[in-house]
DNA sequence: AATGAATGAGGGTTCATTCAT
DNA sequence: TATGAATGAACCCTCATTCAT
């Protein structure tokens, strides 16, 4: 990639961030192009240079944050843990993404109000990567013994539900801290899936 | 009440259900009052004689969905039953409500991003009403002994954040069934209140 | 007349007095019809019973007015004063009939931005009449020799200007009294028809 | 002020004079923001690019007018001549003013029915200062003892009141000339102040 | 690479008016 | 005689998008 567009590369991400911001706070709708441009001391009409429209300004902040998301889960699911530890991993990592970049993390729900077309195909398709790497995780510590027989699909669900929901009443201010929140919710999770007696 | 009122009232009820499905659908901006009036066979102009403003519907489907949550929940915490099967009764009857009532339980999420001043109090107290008795479930679960002891408001973030995610994935068509959901929403995440041995 | 329609002429007038005072406030745009029905303790509907529409209700509202004003100079120019007390008894007359009923007699300025057609030629005419009966007044003193000799039209323009103006400052609460003004107003003005020396 | 600023000064100026035209026409609730634009061959959503809103528009033409107003007056007031004089060319250029820019000049009536809050305010302000300036020239007049003993805030509203009425008559094309009235209406209303004998 | 200016489609809302009852 | 309900046209305003510079 030649340097000019290494740095073309940096400023987008530098408007991703920044947008995502304000795109949560405010939703796809509430925030007009200029919210978004303003914060980033620049004008509507430059937005232009990077982005081809609302609608791939807001389709890049999601792909950005779902690209870590895997990248991350991909790494638990090659180490050498074992799955009870993969689980508790994965967990956490969610937490700590969501939590650490909650403006991004938030753009991600109700993708079918805010995509269409090709835009919302490429999502779901990414989405579902993320799905199938969690699953196989379960999957792992079913066949190893170490799991309790759960219906994956339901149990995935379940856990992702949870975590995802953390975006709703987290806030780095106030409240329970990001540690005290992976700690608690890994160990009620993970009594879900260890063997009962 | 009066017939007059009553039959207002009625068509009031009408109107909100179906708005719910569009507003659902679309998302509260991406929804337009003319969506929502066709829908019904009405005219924009109608709907505001049943309706102060498009915030002021919104308000309403909310409020209507949450006032029978809050019914509910107080029926069971007045039942007869051990914490346990309260809690568990709690949980499938959200369920049931949330996946009945898909629209219209859909519209309760980020409200500080629909709502604002008196209409966005309004909504913030009645949550916490809901909480509350889902709290008092689970401490009254843990008094008896019958809970293991946990962080009664992050067992429920987590149990109510499984529970209402459950829209964004659940269809009526295809997939798991209600009774499915539930029997195993329930049953594993009560296994997290259990007293583990 | 009948008696029945005697009755549907009381309540006519009823609606005027009362529309009038909504017109005048908020002015003929600004105000609704149902201000005015509110104020009327009548619903918007019942109004199109004794009303075509709205510019016939100004419209009714202005003629009301337009005609005590016509009744009222039409007594002083038939009675046997001098010129100078006849336009004495013009001026007071006029301020006491414009602060008296200042609500429907403010209606009457800029009829061409609220009337059109056959109403606006209606009104257009009335008003010269008008106008006319105050020029033959100073006609009559110019020829007596009473009143020096100006410029009827502009005289009277002048005049009947700083007449309508009160209706943009006076209160019947603060301020001068209408007798004060009556006074003043028709003593200065007055000495603009007094032969000089 | 850099030249960009200049130039939207310029267009600026340029669509009040045009609005004020039409909201002169056809008053501030029945003149839209569309027959505004379209008299300046621009489109409605632009002049949202130079006022903040209608009421911000009008406001806007109001000052305008208002300024100058002031402006003339005090130059009269810091000027050398006799109160007499002083009155006359108030009287004078009060009537060109109002003549010459008839549209601006005639939207400055009830203030209170089209704007609200702060804009009233501000506009309240600003007339309550050309009328102290007007009384002062009178007072000066009483006393030098050019002037007969009158009550000056009655006077100031007699000869203003017949001043802005003009605007309810005055055509440039027909009728009287602004010489015509200007001579007039200061020969008549100095006599008022004139000491009789 | 950036922006000032303009656009136009569309959204929420108001309101005079109608009409069955 | 009166009204509740509905209508639809019009209005103000917003905003994503474009384009010349």
């Amino acid at each position: 990639m030649s340097l000019r567009k290494k740095k073309i590369e940096k400023k987008k991400e530098e408007i991703l961030r920044s947008a995502a911001e304000v795109l949560n706070e405010k939703g796809y709708h509430g925030a007009t192009m200029e919210d978004i441009a303003t914060k980033l001391l620049m004008t509507k009409g430059s937005m232009y240079y990077y982005f081809k429209n609302k609608e791939d300004l807001y389709f890049q902040c999601h792909r950005m944050m779902i690209d870590k998301s895997n990248e991350k889960i991909e790494d638990i699911i090659n180490s050498e843990k074992s799955p009870l530890e993969k689980l508790r991993s994965a967990i956490i990592s969610h937490i700590k993404l969501a939590t650490t970049e909650k403006s991004m993390f938030s753009l991600m729900d109700k993708p079918e109000q805010k995509f269409s077309g090709e835009y919302l195909e490429d999502i779901l398709q990414q989405r579902s990567e993320y799905e199938k790497n969690f699953d196989q995780i379960i999957n792992e510590g079913i066949q190893s013994g170490e799991f309790d027989h759960v219906d994956v699909k339901l149990l995935r669900l379940l856990i992702l539900g949870s975590l995802n929901w953390i975006l709703e009443w987290y806030s780095p201010e106030g409240g329970k801290t990001q540690d005290e929140i992976s700690e608690a919710f890994s160990d009620y999770l993970l009594r879900i899936v260890k063997k009962q007696c």
